[in-house]
DNA sequence: CCAATAGTGTCTCTTAGACATTATCAT
DNA sequence: ATGATAATGTCTAAGAGACACTATTGG
């Protein structure tokens, strides 16, 4: 598409608002069997203390940078890892929301575009800059965050849980080579209820592209017996067909 | 959630850019058996001349306005209806994602929020303000569009056909009461594949809260003959379940 | 009458899920 | 040996889809 660039005569500066944009991140990692998000400390009005989504302002003027691009960048600071590495190369990163009431900064308008990270295991985040603190905590608790972010965040893991069964993201919290059990385990942890070990097995199979056999097998690891699971890698699949619906959704009672 | 008001001191304003940010509307509608989308020919800079999607600067400062009643109202402007009219209420809208690439505006850094809207059938739409033209127009006759309205366009149709799938919107592109017939002509429009009558009508009436009937019968319409069908309403249902899952769709080849 | 359409019945194939069974490993 | 777990097999119920059939309307 190529701008057509007529004269800027006529255009009016007034004709809009000036806004602030930032961009929160909701990375969600899963460490010891439970759902953790990444969490940062304010050190800086508002909220001074409270925790808070990693986030901030974009740079749109110099240095403008794409939304996705901030999101990275905002990931990279509180992670400590570079944003060229390959442990933020394996995560996946997608676009959640934009969030603009009026009110939800006190200081001024600020419209917040949300992004959505799956991340595998990832070391420890390190403070600094304007954060006081930065931790890993396990969702369930998160307590109440700065702005609307608790809001966010339970739009995120909504969010989560339904991405597990239309889209082989799952293997997007595994390492690079995982086992079924592994990936039994995501689910588990995300949607919160356990999976018949036997039936989850045979239909990770059956769906074309989810996951590929790497010929291995895991060596001994913190298991407790059993035969050695083989190891998978994730497939080239981005739906899946058919789905891993999620057991327990009865029909709710029809509403107004 | 409570605003904690600390202090605005150490508040640097030159820690974010401002910029301008934008709603724009994908509205859908089906009019004779087509796909129709709401678009506005531009009678300013940039892209003077081109069609566009109906879309203008969020009132961020004096009468603060949320995002979607920011969608609402460009909704309102451009289709001539009013905000609190009952044809209105009957549209649904729903955020679609957000665009902020930068250089989508040449004019300046401007971030734009996009919505999309499910509505029965409107009237034309008139034209006013800084539009020379408006129209209701078949989505396959859909020109080349201003900014990165095309792109945003094609999403905007991703996420219809996807929502059909799993949700009951189908019923809000119908009037108030509609046939079976009615609802898989939907469908069929929606996803460009003719449905087979009979077990769509099992279909249906097998999912609970996805319609209800109202014990009557459609009037001598245009039909060509055969049964009265029966009218039903929308029914309660946020989710449909099981799922229409839409045909045709074989596994893709394995991306890399 | 005839063509078109609404609505229902029937059959087959696939899938989900409950459960059983076998094989392999750590302790 | 014993217990835990990976992986596979079996059975049943439910849903998708192909197809046939009846009933009811407009022309």
């Amino acid at each position: 598409m190529d701008a057509g660039r007529e004269e800027l005569a006529g255009y009016d500066p007034r004709d809009y608002d000036p806004v602030a944009v930032t961009v929160d991140v909701v990375a969600l990692t899963i460490r010891g069997g439970a759902l953790h998000v990444l969490l940062v400390r304010r050190g800086h009005p508002p909220y001074t203390g409270m925790w808070a989504l990693p986030g901030g302002f974009v740079h749109a003027v110099r240095d403008a940078e794409d939304l996705p691009a901030a999101a990275v960048r905002e990931l990279a600071e509180e992670t400590g890892l570079s944003a060229g590495d390959g442990a933020l190369h394996r995560v996946h990163l997608e676009q959640l929301g934009t969030y603009g009431a009026p009110g939800r900064d006190p200081r001024m308008r600020v419209i917040s575009v949300a992004y959505l990270a799956f991340a595998p295991a990832l070391p420890d985040p390190r403070a600094g800059g304007d954060v006081s603190d930065a931790a890993w905590t396990p969702v369930r608790e998160v307590p109440e965050l700065a702005f609307d972010h608790s809001r966010i965040l339970a739009d995120a893991l909504e969010r989560a849980r339904g991405k597990l069964e239309y889209t082989p993201l799952a293997t997007a919290f595994c390492a690079a080579e995982f086992t079924i059990p592994d990936l039994r385990a995501v689910y588990e942890t995300v949607w919160g209820e356990e999976l018949h070990a036997g039936n989850f097995h045979r239909k990770v199979l059956s769906v074309p592209g989810f996951v590929v056999d790497t010929g291995r097998t895991a060596g001994p690891g913190g298991r407790r017996g059993g035969p050695r699971p083989r190891l998978y890698r994730a497939g080239g699949a981005a739906l899946l067909h058919p789905a891993l619906l999620r057991p327990g959704r009865e029909e709710p009672p029809p509403g107004p």
